[in-house]
DNA sequence: ACGCTCTCCTGGCCGC
DNA sequence: TGCGGCCAGGAGAGCG
């Protein structure tokens, strides 16, 4: 399950691979994922250099001659690097071959991803226009979630997962950084202190810049297909450990469901 | 504007 | 062993 540090491992591996590189196919084996593919890619991208590749959120941007690839993972998306002669298996749905024997080979069991070609500028996009700011954004403030929380009533933790609020947050880390900052999940994003939407900020960014530094070691061959991320699972404080004791004061961590998803977090030691 | 629920999809796991 | 049912998860759509 990509989270914004495992997208930004996968595009700092790709990028030295994959810029400079023409693209002289697309292929496409589904008509959908999230979205409709569209019938025309081929067409569209055939003959195109990829110029970069870029981050917004959790969407890769694949800079082209004169338009942008826009990727998401979604919830099981793995893109890979692979030769040509490389055997297509189950839900391997898109192939974008390259002019060097080599081609960008897209699978994503659960077809919760996206891929659009865009033309013109990408940011503007109703898919990202309305995004919040990037949490490791050196233009952002320490006060910002305490303004941007002013009389807003939901739980906290759905509003660090409030894409319009703050990019990159998923449902995993959000419970990781609520007990790094000591804060109950269920508390009204309004009800916080100042100082204690700075240590949320604050630990929402030392969670998401570690987990990219692991990311970087263990993901950095694209090799493993399997989806599953081993490398933060061993570092994850509570998420999944319900009923376990909790790693600071020993007490059991609890579970609950919060905006339809669960939620982790130990009830001693965040108020 | 806000906050909540539903939805897309598949595989893994549970209990019977 | 088979099968039904439930759950996971990103995030937009749609509702009140």
């Amino acid at each position: 399950m990509p989270e914004l540090p495992e997208v930004e491992t996968v595009r700092r591996g790709l990028e030295p691979r994959v810029c400079g590189r023409r693209i002289t196919r697309a292929v496409c084996r589904v008509a959908k994922l999230r979205l409709p593919l569209d019938p025309q890619l081929d067409a569209l991208v055939r003959g195109q250099r990829i110029h970069a590749i870029t981050r917004r959120a959790k969407y890769l941007l694949f800079g082209l001659d004169r338009g942008t690839l826009l990727l998401h993972l979604g919830m099981s998306g793995v893109l890979r690097l692979v030769d040509q002669d490389c055997p297509v298996v189950k839900h391997d749905h898109l192939d974008l071959h390259l002019d060097n024997r080599q081609l960008l080979r897209y699978n994503d069991t659960r077809r919760f991803g996206l891929l659009l070609y865009l033309q013109g500028e990408p940011l503007t996009h109703r898919l990202l226009s309305h995004l919040g700011p990037e949490p490791l954004g050196h233009d952002l403030a320490e006060d910002y979630l305490f303004i941007r929380s002013r009389n807003r009533k939901l739980a906290i933790k759905n509003f660090i997962m409030d894409q319009k609020v703050l990019v990159g947050v998923g449902n995993i880390y959000a419970s990781e950084a609520l007990f790094v900052a000591g804060i109950d999940p269920r508390r009204m994003a309004a009800s916080l202190s100042r100082k204690e939407a700075c240590t949320l900020l604050e630990a929402i960014q030392s969670i998401l810049t570690e987990a990219i530094a692991a990311g970087g070691t263990t993901l950095k061959d694209f090799r493993q297909s399997d989806g599953k991320p081993g490398y933060f699972k061993q570092r994850l404080q509570v998420y999944g450990r319900k009923e376990q004791g909790c790693l600071r004061c020993g007490e059991p961590l609890r579970s609950l469901v919060l905006g339809q998803r669960s939620t982790f977090f130990c009830p001693q030691c965040q108020r």
